[in-house]
DNA sequence: CTAAATCGGACCTTGAAGGTCCTGTATCAA
DNA sequence: TTGATACAGGACCTTCAAGGTCCGATTTAG
């Protein structure tokens, strides 16, 4: 659980394609096709991504999609929060604002912005360039299990 | 987004209760009272914890529920695995295993464990005696907003 | 024995995620 | 100019798991 969701999933595959690839433009059809992913929920997730500014957009026949800025300057974050909104580990329920002028609701609250801000540094602190690199030795034996692959990673 | 359920939520309110009172066992229908929440919620998720040995349970007339260990020795994460089970940021979609033999996949899945170890690492370090405390005046500060305070934490 | 609790599971409801489709608009090339 | 291509922006439907309720069985204290 902590899922992100699976159109956040998505989106990074789709990104680390876009890395790799040296076209000027990219096709949302062209894209579906290399990821296997179904057409329209990929240009779904595309227009989102140009929507948050890390894509740019260009019509008409030849058009497609390119990263708006180099892959080092974009973080698994950004893309996280442009498919679905700011990232926080906690809901803010507005509602009934009654019985809790107890105690120990509002220290509550204050530590789960701390631990919001540590786990959005940490998915900030990754970048898209790093995605499509192959994970480093050290790192990759953290799976440990047989490398079944699929379209989406886990 | 990227958000833990509110049973999670839930069950972090309900161990800070557990944490700073006093009695040896508090029944399921004395912390809906404490905390507002319906009785049966409550109930459910004690049980949850109860299963991932958070805490003791003691059956019949006086019986209830108390911590099986200090609350410095249990961690935010465990509490939400305890409810959710392992914390993961992206699912493993084990069907259609074909297209994906293309390469950038698998390089994708090996980063995704690292960062799923390093968000459980975070989680893991805060422990339910910290939650328990009120947040420092720094970490509050991250909030910046008025505090309206509710029942859940955000 | 009785009352008060937990235990275990079945069960229902609902909202959001996941996915599809359609219309409009911009761009390029013939 | 016109047609083909591709993005833009929504409206829309469906499904599934989270959220929540309830009940019978079991255990314990007095």
């Amino acid at each position: 659980m902590l899922r992100i969701t699976k159109q956040a999933d998505y989106a990074i595959v789709l990104m680390t394609h876009i890395v790799s690839t040296e076209e000027r433009f990219l096709s949302a059809t062209e894209l579906a096709t290399r990821t296997g992913l179904p057409q329209p929920i990929v240009s779904k997730i595309l227009k989102l991504l140009t929507r948050g500014r890390l894509l740019e957009s260009h019509r008409g026949v030849k058009g497609g999609y390119c990263l708006a800025r180099s892959a080092a300057e974009i973080s698994v974050a950004e893309i996280i929060e442009a498919l679905e909104g700011p990232i926080s580990v906690t809901e803010c329920i507005e509602e009934t604002p009654g019985e809790c002028s107890q105690e120990a609701f509002c220290r509550v609250r204050g530590n789960w912005q701390h631990i919001n801000h540590v786990l959005r540094d940490a998915l900030s602190e990754i970048t898209l360039e790093e995605m499509a690199r192959p994970a480093s030795a050290v790192l990759v034996t953290l799976g440990g299990r047989e490398a079944a692959p699929d379209v989406t990673a886990g």
